[in-house]
RNA sequence: GGGUAGGUACCGAAGCGGUCAAACGGGGCAGACUGUAAAUCUGCUGGCUAUGCCUUCACAGGUUCGAAUCCUGUCCUGCCCA
């Protein structure tokens, strides 16, 4: 990354740093801390159990970058040892704990994409394992110590849980305890994390004072809902966009949120408003461009939004979908079946086909089928096939 | 450890010997409408070489012409008690 930018006084920087954020314990502390000159830890907890870095996550990974410009240190802490027990937070139920050899990988993948935000060579990233694996139980039970059975307690999730009959491992409640030691181990001056995180963070300052450290700046940022609008982002709910994503993928998904949503994806992942004197629909667009470019270039936010355009422009459109090449195979089933699986790595059982054709989803050039036993005609060189609402193929 | 209530499809939840691939709701998908928005209406929602066949109602056995439904054992969970 180009050149940090010169330190700006504490005054200025905490303003910049408190913009988009939802809480933060506290200001006066953190302008404190500013005071010193000195570039401050600033820490960000990863379960690496998901390993595909969202949208929601980058709000996170903004702020944090946000610290990196201003000449602060950014402490990325990989959970390999918390991912085997599973954040709580928000669960309705026991996360599946994960291998070890899993975690790795999904480590990797992780800060490979996570640096498509941060400095890499800036950030320091550490692995919790390294210091709770080998840690004797009698160090353990002094931490537990420090948090009471009635905090844990009235968490919402835990309440929530425990309301509804639903069980809640003992092992869970070690959570909070592991990431608050995670900042003494790594001496966070500003834990950063989703305003879900607020109790575990302040479990981290805890911990703190408890080895005569000064407690670190809590600082929760709001969470993102997914494409479903109602759910926070994640890919458990399969409504998430990954940064990976394919430049046409993003787009596509951007534009399908509803109206609602797009106002809060506005502030927070552009940090402004929508301009109210556009169509609904060009608001829409230039988000999803501008989402695309973040993560791709700007070409591609371009060609995505042309692309998009001529997809689903009333008329048919030239668009680039992928080509297939059927063989002998006329039978529509199989065909369609053919088609989802070499154009879009897709898998269909025939039932599932059977239903789209019978409810007119399939069509080819523009004409339905509606006999799930037909038969594509003979030439088919060169015509579209339409699978469902988002997905069609050229025929070869 | 004792008592008790349970484990049903993606989720919640009916069913309690045949007419059960399993009501209903949510979610999801598709069609109409549209801006791949919202709202609304309609249909679908285990699989297959498909007017029939196969696998599903925690797991393993058993009773029966026939079981998700009855019996036995196992595993798991909630609640109450210790």
């Amino acid at each position: 990354m180009a050149g940090i930018i010169e330190m700006s006084s504490p005054e200025e920087q905490l303003e910049t740093l408190e913009r988009g954020t939802t809480k933060i314990f506290s200001s006066e502390e953190l302008l404190e801390k500013l005071r010193s000159g000195k570039p401050l830890r600033v820490k960000l907890g990863v379960d690496p159990t998901a390993p595909d870095i969202h949208l929601g996550h980058t709000v996170v990974l903004e702020k944090l970058r946000q610290f990196q410009i201003l000449g602060h240190q950014a402490v990325l802490i990989i959970g390999d040892f918390t991912a085997t027990v599973g954040d709580p937070t928000g669960r309705s139920s026991t996360r599946p704990p994960l291998t070890r050899q899993e975690v790795l990988v999904n480590a990797e993948t992780y800060t490979d994409q996570a640096f498509k935000i941060l400095d890499r060579d800036s950030t320091e990233v550490v692995y919790n394992g390294d210091w709770f694996r080998g840690m004797p139980y009698e160090d353990v039970l002094k931490l537990n110590a420090r948090v009471t059975m009635q905090q844990m307690l009235q968490r919402e999730d835990f309440k929530n849980r425990i309301d509804g009959n639903k069980e809640v491992r003992l092992h869970e409640m070690q959570y909070p305890v592991m990431q608050g030691w995670d900042s003494v181990e790594v001496r966070a001056d500003i834990e950063l994390g989703g305003t879900d995180q607020l109790f575990n963070i302040l479990v981290g300052r805890d911990m703190q004072k408890s080895q005569g450290m000064s407690p670190q700046v809590a600082m929760c940022l709001p969470i993102l809902e997914g494409t479903d609008g109602a759910r926070k982002m994640s890919k458990s709910y399969d409504n998430y966009i990954g940064v990976d994503e394919a430049p046409a993928e993003m787009f596509g998904k951007a534009m399908s949120i509803s109206d609602e949503l797009m106002d809060r994806w506005y502030t927070l992942l552009l940090g402004s408003g929508r301009d109210l004197q556009l169509h609904p629909m060009e608001a829409k667009k230039q988000l999803a461009a501008r989402i695309v470019a973040r993560y791709h270039d700007e070409e591609a936010a371009v060609s995505a939004r042309a692309d998009f355009e001529a997809k689903f422009a009333k008329g048919d459109g030239e668009v680039e979908w992928p080509e297939v090449e059927l063989g002998e195979e006329r039978r529509l089933i199989a065909s369609v079946a053919i088609a989802f699986k070499d154009g879009h790595e897709v898998q269909r059982s025939n039932s599932e086909i059977r239903r789209l054709i019978q409810q007119g989803g399939v069509q080819l050039d523009g004409e339905k089928f509606s006999d799930p036993s037909a038969d594509l005609p003979g030439e088919v060189a060169g015509k579209l096939l339409r699978l469902d609402k988002k997905r069609s193929v050229r025929l070869l």
